[in-house]
RNA sequence: GUGGACGUAGCUCAGUCGGUAGAGCUCUGGAUUGUGGUUCCAGUGGUCGAGGGUUCAAUCCCCUUCGUCCACCCCA
Protein backbone atom coordinates (compact mmCIF):
# COMPACT_ATOMS: atom_id res chain seq x y z
CA UNK A 1 0.00 0.00 0.00
CA UNK A 2 1.34 3.19 -1.11
CA UNK A 3 1.22 6.27 1.11
CA UNK A 4 -0.47 8.96 -0.41
CA UNK A 5 -1.01 12.74 1.10
CA UNK A 6 -3.49 13.11 3.29
CA UNK A 7 -7.11 14.28 2.16
CA UNK A 8 -7.65 17.75 1.11
CA UNK A 9 -4.10 18.04 1.48
CA UNK A 10 -2.28 19.68 -1.78
CA UNK A 11 1.72 19.27 -3.19
CA UNK A 12 2.68 22.29 -5.14
CA UNK A 13 4.71 21.10 -7.52
CA UNK A 14 7.10 23.67 -9.07
CA UNK A 15 4.84 24.80 -12.17
CA UNK A 16 2.13 25.64 -9.53
CA UNK A 17 4.25 26.73 -6.88
CA UNK A 18 5.79 29.24 -9.30
CA UNK A 19 2.67 30.57 -9.44
CA UNK A 20 2.01 30.81 -5.84
CA UNK A 21 5.18 32.94 -5.51
CA UNK A 22 4.56 34.88 -8.42
CA UNK A 23 1.03 36.00 -6.72
CA UNK A 24 2.75 36.41 -3.31
CA UNK A 25 5.47 38.50 -5.22
CA UNK A 26 2.88 40.63 -6.13
CA UNK A 27 1.17 40.65 -3.29
CA UNK A 28 3.62 42.17 -0.80
CA UNK A 29 4.84 45.57 -2.21
CA UNK A 30 1.38 46.59 -2.68
CA UNK A 31 0.61 46.01 0.99
CA UNK A 32 4.31 47.63 1.59
CA UNK A 33 2.97 50.63 -0.63
CA UNK A 34 -0.21 51.10 1.60
CA UNK A 35 2.16 51.35 4.67
CA UNK A 36 1.16 47.92 6.34
CA UNK A 37 3.41 46.05 8.14
CA UNK A 38 4.11 41.78 8.34
CA UNK A 39 3.77 39.98 11.39
CA UNK A 40 4.42 36.59 12.64
CA UNK A 41 1.49 34.41 14.01
CA UNK A 42 1.38 30.95 15.26
CA UNK A 43 -0.64 28.14 13.32
CA UNK A 44 -1.91 26.60 16.69
CA UNK A 45 -3.91 28.77 19.44
CA UNK A 46 -5.84 27.67 21.56
CA UNK A 47 -9.43 25.78 20.92
CA UNK A 48 -10.72 28.59 23.22
CA UNK A 49 -10.11 31.37 21.51
CA UNK A 50 -11.66 29.81 18.15
CA UNK A 51 -14.98 29.19 20.30
CA UNK A 52 -14.93 32.78 21.67
CA UNK A 53 -14.17 34.97 18.68
CA UNK A 54 -14.93 32.91 15.55
CA UNK A 55 -18.38 32.22 17.63
CA UNK A 56 -20.18 28.60 18.97
CA UNK A 57 -22.84 28.05 16.33
CA UNK A 58 -20.38 28.86 13.03
CA UNK A 59 -20.04 25.90 10.96
CA UNK A 60 -16.68 26.31 10.80
CA UNK A 61 -16.53 26.12 14.91
CA UNK A 62 -18.93 23.40 15.36
CA UNK A 63 -17.89 20.94 12.65
CA UNK A 64 -14.44 22.32 10.43
CA UNK A 65 -11.77 22.47 13.37
CA UNK A 66 -8.80 20.31 13.73
CA UNK A 67 -8.79 20.15 17.67
CA UNK A 68 -6.14 17.89 19.16
CA UNK A 69 -5.45 17.27 23.01
CA UNK A 70 -1.90 18.18 23.05
CA UNK A 71 0.64 16.00 25.65
CA UNK A 72 -0.52 18.26 28.67
CA UNK A 73 -4.25 17.81 27.94
CA UNK A 74 -4.60 20.95 26.50
CA UNK A 75 -7.10 21.68 23.69
CA UNK A 76 -5.33 23.25 20.73
CA UNK A 77 -6.41 23.75 17.64
CA UNK A 78 -4.91 24.51 14.03
CA UNK A 79 -5.73 27.86 13.08
CA UNK A 80 -9.46 27.51 11.08
CA UNK A 81 -8.68 31.74 10.17
CA UNK A 82 -6.30 34.29 11.15
CA UNK A 83 -8.09 37.17 12.17
CA UNK A 84 -8.85 35.55 15.71
CA UNK A 85 -5.27 34.98 16.23
CA UNK A 86 -3.98 38.27 15.15
CA UNK A 87 -6.43 39.92 17.65
CA UNK A 88 -5.02 37.71 20.35
CA UNK A 89 -1.18 38.79 19.14
CA UNK A 90 -2.03 42.28 19.00
CA UNK A 91 -3.74 42.86 22.21
CA UNK A 92 -1.28 40.16 24.02
CA UNK A 93 1.83 42.32 22.80
CA UNK A 94 -0.13 45.89 23.55
CA UNK A 95 0.19 46.52 20.09
CA UNK A 96 -2.94 47.87 20.18
CA UNK A 97 -3.00 49.56 23.69
CA UNK A 98 -3.97 53.73 22.54
CA UNK A 99 -2.28 53.09 19.06
CA UNK A 100 -3.56 52.65 15.37
CA UNK A 101 -1.91 49.43 13.59
CA UNK A 102 -2.18 48.22 9.89
CA UNK A 103 -1.38 44.40 9.89
CA UNK A 104 -0.78 41.39 7.71
CA UNK A 105 0.55 37.94 7.50
CA UNK A 106 0.47 35.11 5.24
CA UNK A 107 -0.06 31.42 5.90
CA UNK A 108 -1.77 28.04 5.88
CA UNK A 109 -5.59 27.86 7.32
CA UNK A 110 -7.38 24.68 8.06
CA UNK A 111 -10.15 23.40 7.78
CA UNK A 112 -11.48 20.43 7.75
CA UNK A 113 -14.16 20.30 4.82
CA UNK A 114 -15.01 18.33 1.68
CA UNK A 115 -12.41 18.81 -0.70
CA UNK A 116 -13.24 20.56 -3.71
CA UNK A 117 -12.31 22.65 -6.56
CA UNK A 118 -10.39 25.87 -5.04
CA UNK A 119 -11.22 24.56 -1.33
CA UNK A 120 -8.58 22.17 0.24
CA UNK A 121 -8.14 21.42 4.17
CA UNK A 122 -5.56 23.56 4.18
CA UNK A 123 -5.43 26.33 2.54
CA UNK A 124 -3.29 29.64 1.73
CA UNK A 125 -4.55 32.87 3.22
CA UNK A 126 -2.70 36.55 2.74
CA UNK A 127 -4.87 38.02 5.83
CA UNK A 128 -4.92 42.00 6.80
CA UNK A 129 -6.14 43.65 9.95
CA UNK A 130 -6.28 47.07 11.07
CA UNK A 131 -6.86 48.48 14.48
CA UNK A 132 -7.89 51.03 16.15
CA UNK A 133 -9.66 53.27 13.07
CA UNK A 134 -13.31 53.64 13.23
CA UNK A 135 -13.65 54.08 9.54
CA UNK A 136 -15.14 54.65 7.01
CA UNK A 137 -12.00 56.27 5.65
CA UNK A 138 -10.05 52.77 6.36
CA UNK A 139 -12.87 50.57 4.96
CA UNK A 140 -12.15 52.46 1.84
CA UNK A 141 -8.07 52.32 2.05
CA UNK A 142 -8.67 48.42 2.33
CA UNK A 143 -10.79 48.01 -0.69
CA UNK A 144 -8.55 50.40 -2.31
CA UNK A 145 -5.89 48.05 -1.54
CA UNK A 146 -7.52 45.29 -2.72
CA UNK A 147 -8.65 46.64 -5.78
CA UNK A 148 -4.81 47.59 -6.26
CA UNK A 149 -3.91 43.59 -6.00
CA UNK A 150 -6.06 42.87 -8.71
CA UNK A 151 -4.51 45.30 -10.90
CA UNK A 152 -1.53 44.25 -10.36
CA UNK A 153 -2.53 40.63 -11.19
CA UNK A 154 -4.45 41.25 -14.25
CA UNK A 155 -7.41 40.29 -12.54
CA UNK A 156 -9.57 43.31 -12.37
CA UNK A 157 -12.06 42.18 -14.84
CA UNK A 158 -12.30 38.59 -13.05
CA UNK A 159 -13.83 40.09 -10.00
CA UNK A 160 -16.58 42.05 -8.63
CA UNK A 161 -16.57 43.27 -5.24
CA UNK A 162 -19.84 42.63 -3.31
CA UNK A 163 -21.22 45.02 -0.21
CA UNK A 164 -22.89 45.52 2.47
CA UNK A 165 -23.57 47.10 6.11
CA UNK A 166 -24.65 44.36 9.00
CA UNK A 167 -25.37 47.09 11.35
CA UNK A 168 -24.63 47.48 14.36
CA UNK A 169 -25.61 44.93 17.63
CA UNK A 170 -28.30 46.78 18.50
CA UNK A 171 -29.65 47.93 14.74
CA UNK A 172 -28.82 44.09 14.18
CA UNK A 173 -30.68 42.81 16.94
CA UNK A 174 -33.29 44.46 15.94
CA UNK A 175 -33.57 43.50 12.34
CA UNK A 176 -32.93 39.74 13.60
CA UNK A 177 -36.06 39.57 15.01
CA UNK A 178 -38.01 40.94 12.41
CA UNK A 179 -36.52 38.91 10.06
CA UNK A 180 -37.53 35.91 12.22
CA UNK A 181 -40.58 37.04 12.50
CA UNK A 182 -40.97 36.89 8.40
CA UNK A 183 -39.83 33.44 8.31
CA UNK A 184 -41.57 31.54 10.97
CA UNK A 185 -44.45 32.12 9.21
CA UNK A 186 -43.07 31.00 6.31
CA UNK A 187 -41.43 28.07 7.83
CA UNK A 188 -43.06 25.33 6.40
CA UNK A 189 -41.42 26.82 2.84
CA UNK A 190 -37.87 26.96 4.11
CA UNK A 191 -35.03 24.21 3.11
CA UNK A 192 -33.71 22.06 6.13
CA UNK A 193 -30.82 23.81 7.16
CA UNK A 194 -32.59 27.25 6.95
CA UNK A 195 -35.05 25.85 9.71
CA UNK A 196 -32.54 25.32 11.83
CA UNK A 197 -30.74 28.53 11.24
CA UNK A 198 -33.86 29.78 12.59
CA UNK A 199 -33.37 29.24 15.91
CA UNK A 200 -29.35 28.97 15.96
CA UNK A 201 -28.04 31.99 13.37
CA UNK A 202 -30.95 33.21 11.47
CA UNK A 203 -29.08 35.75 9.58
CA UNK A 204 -27.05 33.05 7.77
CA UNK A 205 -30.29 32.15 5.80
CA UNK A 206 -30.05 35.01 3.31
CA UNK A 207 -27.24 33.53 1.84
CA UNK A 208 -29.21 30.08 1.17
CA UNK A 209 -29.23 28.95 -2.09
CA UNK A 210 -31.81 26.95 -2.01
CA UNK A 211 -34.56 27.94 -4.91
CA UNK A 212 -37.46 27.86 -2.31
CA UNK A 213 -35.84 29.90 0.45
CA UNK A 214 -34.52 32.34 -1.67
CA UNK A 215 -37.84 33.12 -3.47
CA UNK A 216 -39.52 33.72 -0.13
CA UNK A 217 -36.09 35.95 0.48
CA UNK A 218 -37.35 38.08 -2.00
CA UNK A 219 -40.06 40.01 -0.17
CA UNK A 220 -37.97 39.28 3.10
CA UNK A 221 -37.05 42.67 5.37
CA UNK A 222 -33.54 44.08 4.44
CA UNK A 223 -30.65 44.33 6.79
CA UNK A 224 -29.79 47.35 4.75
CA UNK A 225 -33.08 49.13 5.60
CA UNK A 226 -32.81 48.95 8.76
CA UNK A 227 -29.75 50.28 10.05
CA UNK A 228 -28.41 52.50 12.87
CA UNK A 229 -28.01 56.10 12.06
CA UNK A 230 -24.13 55.69 12.32
CA UNK A 231 -23.88 52.89 10.35
CA UNK A 232 -26.20 54.56 7.48
CA UNK A 233 -23.62 57.34 7.40
CA UNK A 234 -20.28 55.29 7.31
CA UNK A 235 -21.78 53.13 4.72
CA UNK A 236 -22.74 56.18 2.84
CA UNK A 237 -19.48 57.57 3.27
CA UNK A 238 -17.61 54.58 2.04
CA UNK A 239 -19.74 54.29 -1.02
CA UNK A 240 -18.76 58.06 -1.51
CA UNK A 241 -15.45 57.13 -1.17
CA UNK A 242 -15.23 53.81 -3.93
CA UNK A 243 -17.27 56.43 -6.03
CA UNK A 244 -14.87 59.31 -6.46
CA UNK A 245 -12.15 56.59 -6.25
CA UNK A 246 -13.93 54.80 -9.56
CA UNK A 247 -13.77 51.61 -7.73
CA UNK A 248 -16.84 49.42 -9.04
CA UNK A 249 -18.86 47.56 -6.42
CA UNK A 250 -22.63 46.32 -6.70
CA UNK A 251 -24.43 46.12 -3.59
CA UNK A 252 -25.30 43.12 -1.96
CA UNK A 253 -27.48 42.59 0.88
CA UNK A 254 -27.53 39.54 1.33
CA UNK A 255 -23.83 39.14 2.26
CA UNK A 256 -23.70 38.33 6.12
CA UNK A 257 -20.11 36.30 6.19
CA UNK A 258 -20.39 32.72 8.10
CA UNK A 259 -18.63 34.00 11.06
CA UNK A 260 -20.09 35.64 14.41
CA UNK A 261 -17.76 38.70 14.86
CA UNK A 262 -18.66 41.02 11.62
CA UNK A 263 -20.58 44.11 11.72
CA UNK A 264 -21.00 47.23 9.63
CA UNK A 265 -19.33 46.96 6.56
CA UNK A 266 -18.64 43.78 5.29
CA UNK A 267 -17.70 42.93 1.56
CA UNK A 268 -16.40 40.24 -0.84
CA UNK A 269 -14.68 39.88 -3.92
CA UNK A 270 -16.18 37.43 -6.14
CA UNK A 271 -15.62 35.48 -9.45
CA UNK A 272 -17.57 33.82 -11.88
CA UNK A 273 -14.63 31.73 -12.96
CA UNK A 274 -13.95 29.48 -9.90
CA UNK A 275 -17.46 27.79 -9.68
CA UNK A 276 -18.80 27.46 -6.55
CA UNK A 277 -16.01 28.42 -5.05
CA UNK A 278 -16.30 31.62 -5.83
CA UNK A 279 -15.21 34.09 -2.86
CA UNK A 280 -11.48 35.06 -4.04
CA UNK A 281 -11.22 37.92 -0.76
CA UNK A 282 -13.93 38.48 2.10
CA UNK A 283 -14.03 40.49 4.95
CA UNK A 284 -15.43 43.33 6.35
CA UNK A 285 -15.13 45.31 10.56
CA UNK A 286 -15.39 44.19 13.20
CA UNK A 287 -15.30 46.41 16.29
CA UNK A 288 -16.14 44.41 19.54
CA UNK A 289 -13.70 41.45 18.87
CA UNK A 290 -10.90 42.93 20.92
CA UNK A 291 -13.10 44.14 23.53
CA UNK A 292 -14.96 39.91 24.19
CA UNK A 293 -10.70 39.25 24.56
CA UNK A 294 -10.51 41.43 27.21
CA UNK A 295 -9.27 44.06 25.48
CA UNK A 296 -10.55 47.94 25.57
CA UNK A 297 -12.98 48.85 22.82
CA UNK A 298 -10.83 48.65 19.36
CA UNK A 299 -12.58 49.49 16.06
CA UNK A 300 -11.22 46.75 13.56
CA UNK A 301 -11.53 46.19 9.71
CA UNK A 302 -9.93 43.26 8.25
CA UNK A 303 -9.97 40.77 4.88
CA UNK A 304 -8.58 37.62 3.66
CA UNK A 305 -7.30 36.88 0.39
CA UNK A 306 -8.18 32.85 -0.54
CA UNK A 307 -4.04 32.08 -2.24
CA UNK A 308 -5.16 29.46 -3.63
CA UNK A 309 -7.92 30.88 -5.63
CA UNK A 310 -6.40 33.22 -7.02
CA UNK A 311 -3.47 31.43 -8.32
CA UNK A 312 -5.92 29.63 -10.04
CA UNK A 313 -7.42 32.48 -11.25
CA UNK A 314 -3.91 34.15 -12.25
CA UNK A 315 -3.34 30.22 -13.53
CA UNK A 316 -6.40 30.61 -15.87
CA UNK A 317 -6.19 34.17 -16.72
CA UNK A 318 -2.41 35.04 -17.40
CA UNK A 319 -0.04 33.97 -20.66
CA UNK A 320 2.86 32.76 -18.18
CA UNK A 321 5.34 32.86 -20.84
CA UNK A 322 7.28 29.98 -19.63
CA UNK A 323 10.84 31.38 -17.79
CA UNK A 324 13.31 29.01 -17.53
CA UNK A 325 15.27 28.77 -14.45
CA UNK A 326 18.70 29.09 -15.43
CA UNK A 327 21.27 31.76 -16.87
CA UNK A 328 23.78 29.73 -17.30
CA UNK A 329 24.08 26.20 -17.93
CA UNK A 330 27.76 24.04 -17.13
CA UNK A 331 28.07 21.23 -19.13
CA UNK A 332 31.30 18.81 -18.85
CA UNK A 333 32.93 15.45 -19.87
CA UNK A 334 34.97 13.36 -17.90
CA UNK A 335 35.60 13.14 -14.34
CA UNK A 336 38.16 15.82 -14.16
CA UNK A 337 35.89 18.67 -16.32
CA UNK A 338 33.37 17.81 -13.81
CA UNK A 339 35.28 18.51 -10.91
CA UNK A 340 36.43 21.94 -12.90
CA UNK A 341 33.04 22.55 -13.96
CA UNK A 342 31.71 22.54 -10.39
CA UNK A 343 34.53 25.12 -9.18
CA UNK A 344 34.32 27.20 -12.08
CA UNK A 345 30.88 27.68 -10.93
CA UNK A 346 31.37 28.42 -7.93
CA UNK A 347 33.68 31.31 -8.76
CA UNK A 348 31.02 32.42 -11.04
CA UNK A 349 28.57 32.66 -8.51
CA UNK A 350 30.89 34.56 -6.10
CA UNK A 351 31.97 37.02 -8.86
CA UNK A 352 28.43 37.43 -10.06
CA UNK A 353 25.45 37.55 -8.12
CA UNK A 354 21.83 36.61 -8.94
CA UNK A 355 23.06 35.37 -11.65
CA UNK A 356 21.47 31.38 -11.92
CA UNK A 357 24.17 29.40 -13.06
CA UNK A 358 22.99 25.31 -13.24
CA UNK A 359 25.75 22.44 -13.30
CA UNK A 360 25.24 18.97 -14.79
CA UNK A 361 25.85 16.39 -12.15
CA UNK A 362 26.79 12.59 -13.06
CA UNK A 363 27.63 11.02 -16.72
CA UNK A 364 26.16 12.13 -19.63
CA UNK A 365 26.27 12.48 -23.02
CA UNK A 366 27.28 15.63 -23.95
CA UNK A 367 24.06 15.55 -26.46
CA UNK A 368 21.97 15.36 -23.56
CA UNK A 369 23.68 17.49 -21.40
CA UNK A 370 22.81 20.78 -23.71
CA UNK A 371 19.40 19.49 -23.94
CA UNK A 372 18.94 20.27 -20.66
CA UNK A 373 20.54 23.28 -21.21
CA UNK A 374 18.48 24.40 -23.60
CA UNK A 375 15.34 23.24 -21.40
CA UNK A 376 16.51 25.17 -18.42
CA UNK A 377 15.95 28.59 -20.49
CA UNK A 378 19.66 29.45 -20.39
CA UNK A 379 20.91 31.86 -22.62
CA UNK A 380 24.60 30.61 -22.65
CA UNK A 381 26.16 27.01 -22.32
CA UNK A 382 29.91 26.74 -21.13
CA UNK A 383 31.35 23.46 -21.93
CA UNK A 384 34.41 22.02 -20.39
CA UNK A 385 36.31 18.50 -21.24
CA UNK A 386 39.52 17.38 -21.64
CA UNK A 387 40.15 19.58 -24.69
CA UNK A 388 39.50 22.76 -22.21
CA UNK A 389 41.08 21.61 -19.62
CA UNK A 390 44.66 21.08 -21.17
CA UNK A 391 44.29 24.71 -22.35
CA UNK A 392 42.62 26.11 -19.20
CA UNK A 393 39.72 27.39 -20.97
CA UNK A 394 36.25 26.63 -21.66
CA UNK A 395 33.94 26.86 -24.56
CA UNK A 396 30.92 29.07 -24.93
CA UNK A 397 27.77 28.20 -26.68
CA UNK A 398 25.21 31.10 -26.86
CA UNK A 399 22.13 28.98 -27.10
CA UNK A 400 19.71 32.05 -27.74
CA UNK A 401 21.80 33.97 -30.54
CA UNK A 402 23.42 32.61 -33.88
CA UNK A 403 26.22 33.64 -32.58
CA UNK A 404 29.18 31.14 -33.02
CA UNK A 405 30.24 29.33 -29.86
CA UNK A 406 34.06 30.24 -28.99
CA UNK A 407 36.94 29.45 -26.65
CA UNK A 408 38.07 31.72 -24.70
CA UNK A 409 40.42 31.67 -21.23
CA UNK A 410 38.42 31.49 -17.35
CA UNK A 411 39.17 35.65 -17.29
CA UNK A 412 38.35 36.06 -20.46
CA UNK A 413 34.74 34.17 -19.75
CA UNK A 414 34.49 36.80 -16.88
CA UNK A 415 34.57 39.77 -18.70
CA UNK A 416 32.62 38.11 -21.28
CA UNK A 417 29.71 37.48 -19.29
CA UNK A 418 29.80 41.12 -17.68
CA UNK A 419 28.94 42.31 -21.28
CA UNK A 420 25.91 39.83 -21.97
CA UNK A 421 24.52 39.83 -18.20
CA UNK A 422 24.84 43.63 -17.43
C1' G B 1 -21.65 15.16 6.37
C1' U B 2 -25.26 14.29 1.52
C1' G B 3 -25.91 13.37 -3.85
C1' G B 4 -23.75 12.46 -8.84
C1' A B 5 -19.60 11.43 -12.31
C1' C B 6 -14.88 9.40 -12.74
C1' G B 7 -9.83 6.52 -11.24
C1' U B 8 -5.92 2.59 -17.50
C1' A B 9 2.20 4.35 -18.47
C1' G B 10 5.45 10.09 -14.98
C1' C B 11 1.50 13.46 -17.84
C1' U B 12 -3.00 13.78 -21.38
C1' C B 13 -6.14 10.04 -22.88
C1' A B 14 -7.92 5.66 -26.18
C1' G B 15 -9.50 0.46 -25.55
C1' U B 16 -11.36 -4.46 -24.12
C1' C B 17 -20.06 -6.30 -25.62
C1' G B 18 -15.29 -10.75 -19.63
C1' G B 19 -9.79 -14.14 -22.77
C1' U B 20 -4.19 -9.79 -18.28
C1' A B 21 -3.65 -3.49 -22.89
C1' G B 22 -2.37 1.05 -26.82
C1' A B 23 -1.34 6.35 -28.70
C1' G B 24 0.73 11.23 -28.03
C1' C B 25 4.01 13.92 -24.79
C1' U B 26 8.18 13.09 -21.39
C1' C B 27 12.57 10.12 -20.58
C1' U B 28 16.80 6.91 -22.59
C1' G B 29 19.68 5.17 -26.85
C1' G B 30 20.90 5.65 -32.13
C1' A B 31 21.23 8.34 -37.15
C1' U B 32 25.78 12.63 -35.40
C1' U B 33 33.54 8.86 -30.74
C1' G B 34 32.38 16.15 -27.75
C1' U B 35 27.28 19.92 -29.67
C1' G B 36 20.72 21.69 -27.99
C1' G B 37 16.20 23.86 -30.28
C1' U B 38 13.48 20.68 -36.34
C1' U B 39 13.47 15.59 -38.22
C1' C B 40 13.70 10.09 -38.45
C1' C B 41 14.32 5.16 -36.00
C1' A B 42 14.32 2.23 -31.62
C1' G B 43 13.73 1.37 -26.41
C1' U B 44 12.38 1.97 -21.01
C1' G B 45 7.96 2.44 -18.51
C1' G B 46 1.45 -0.65 -16.36
C1' U B 47 0.06 -5.87 -10.04
C1' C B 48 -5.76 -1.05 -15.77
C1' G B 49 -6.57 3.10 -7.71
C1' A B 50 -6.85 -0.77 -3.42
C1' G B 51 -9.49 -5.05 -1.17
C1' G B 52 -13.13 -8.73 -1.69
C1' G B 53 -17.06 -11.40 -4.64
C1' U B 54 -19.21 -13.86 -9.19
C1' U B 55 -16.68 -16.76 -13.20
C1' C B 56 -12.82 -21.86 -16.26
C1' A B 57 -11.08 -16.72 -16.82
C1' A B 58 -12.16 -9.86 -14.28
C1' U B 59 -8.90 -3.91 -16.19
C1' C B 60 -14.24 -4.67 -17.87
C1' C B 61 -19.82 -7.31 -14.00
C1' C B 62 -21.17 -6.79 -8.39
C1' C B 63 -19.86 -5.03 -3.34
C1' U B 64 -16.61 -2.32 -0.15
C1' U B 65 -12.84 1.20 0.40
C1' C B 66 -9.52 5.21 -0.88
C1' G B 67 -8.86 9.28 -4.08
C1' U B 68 -10.25 13.09 -7.74
C1' C B 69 -13.94 16.23 -9.92
C1' C B 70 -18.92 18.59 -9.75
C1' A B 71 -23.10 20.12 -6.88
C1' C B 72 -25.14 20.67 -1.84
C1' C B 73 -22.83 22.56 2.32
C1' C B 74 -18.99 26.03 3.67
C1' C B 75 -16.00 30.27 2.80
C1' A B 76 -10.91 32.36 1.37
Amino acid sequence: MKIQAVRGMQDLLPESKAIYRYVEDTIRPVLKSYGYSEIGLPVIESTVLFERLVGESTDIVEKEMYTFTDRSGDSITLRPEGTAGCVRSAQQNGLIYNQMQRLWYAGSMFRYERPQKGRFRQFEQIGVECFGMPGPDIDAEILFLTARIWQELGLTSEVTLELNSLGNVSSRGAYKTELIEYLSAREDELDEDSKKRLQTNPLRILDSKDAGTQAILKEAPLLIDHLDDESKRDFDGLRELLERAQVPYVINPLIVRGLDYYNKTVFEWTTASLGAQGTVCGGGRYDTLVEELGGRPTPAVGFAIGLDRVALLVAENSVTDKVGDLDLFIASLGSEARTESMLLAEQLRRNFVGLNIGVHCGDGKLKSQLKRADNSGALIALILGEDEIAAAEVTVKPLRAEDPQRRMSWPALERYLKKVFD
